[in-house]
DNA sequence: AACAGATTAGGACAAACGACCTAGAAACGT
DNA sequence: ACGTTTCTAGGTCGTTTGTCCTAATCTGTT
């Protein structure tokens, strides 16, 4: 099956295109440049560009669901965990401030086209809102646990957007050292320091 | 110069349709059906698609420079004038639910097509970061003043995306009774009450 | 070596796009 | 009323888009 290995990467390139251009900015010239592969025989392993979208967040979902795991596995500790994500800010930083975040800016892109597979984009956050909120029980705030999930997401979504429209990479460093000082506050409710 | 009437329009038209449907989606047919004129026409009015954008721009900027100069005017309070900023998100939910944010969209899109105009919407931002850190200024934070507009505007942009990706009024509701009482914290620094 | 199935290249297609042009209608000052 | 400027309608151009088809090539089995 050596078409299998094509398909993979038709998607993987398609991923990347979609990030860095935007879905309906990227055409099947611009992806079947970046496989190397000609306009025509796309349709063989893709019937529709939102086959490739389909394969693209089924991808991501796939990535993002080993990550969890992964993370869930390196450390009990669900305060770690939670600043793993946290952390998603800093590694990908560098392309963070040239294309945004690869969940918001496609959800945000699928919402105005109305687009069928907005759904599915979507379930992307909720893989991380419930992982997130799992971590949050599990620290002791059960009852809580969504709106924090929801509070982190959100704030890794407006740092993102910030720092693409400025490039300021101080911005992204001074904001998760906020979150990570607010994450303590959650971790450690009874010694409660003073903190802004 | 009844073109003036016909510009405007035209302008106006665009700006919703850009919002709503995002700039590259929205074709010259699109806007041209919006204002019943003939596509042809439209290079009377605009030599080019990224013209259109500069109007929309600088319409944007002349409505945020007015809204934020209304606000200044209702009050002396530096803290009120914030909080006129947060409500945004209160009296816009409806379309924020479904577009999201227009200036955090737009720089996206933008950023992602490489336009010319990515500086120009960006300065959208601008306009309201500056504005947001001289209120900080004004309430005895000149020191941080930039850095608690970039937080309060990185909490919209949050918000914003997902809101949009949600559709959840309850946590738009939520998170905005979070930023105004973290808003109050920093207002009233001596009666620093315990608050999450 | 020969064959069948899997995979590819390249071109063709209609539709839509941004851009442009020109003839005529409307509005205006005189 | 007239001539000039301002504005508009409709059509055309070349390009690009997503989609589709077919003939050729590759691959693996016998």
């Amino acid at each position: 099956m050596r078409a299998e290995t094509t398909r993979r990467q038709i998607v993987q390139a398609a991923d990347a295109l979609f990030y860095q251009n935007g879905f309906e900015h990227t055409s099947f010239a611009d992806i079947a440049a970046a496989v190397q592969l000609s306009r025509g025989n796309f349709y063989y392993h893709f019937k529709s560009k939102d086959e490739i979208l389909d394969a693209v967040i089924a991808l991501r979902l796939e990535n993002t669901a080993r990550m969890l795991e992964d993370w869930a596995a390196e450390t009990t500790n669900p305060a770690d965990r939670i600043r793993s994500f946290i952390d998603i800010l800093l590694m990908n930083r560098a392309k963070i401030m040239r294309f945004g975040c690869p969940v918001g800016t496609l959800c945000n892109e699928l919402a105005k086209l109305e687009h069928v597979a907005q759904g599915r984009a979507n379930s992307i956050f909720t893989l991380f809102r419930t992982w997130l909120a799992r971590q949050f029980t599990e620290l002791g705030h059960k009852a809580q646990a969504d709106h924090l999930a929801m509070h982190v997401l959100m704030h890794s979504q407006g740092v993102a957007t910030l720092a693409n429209a400025f490039r300021d990479e101080a911005f992204i460093r001074r904001e998760v050292a906020q979150i990570n000082a607010w994450l303590d506050g959650l971790s450690k409710p009874k010694i409660r320091k003073a903190s802004r």
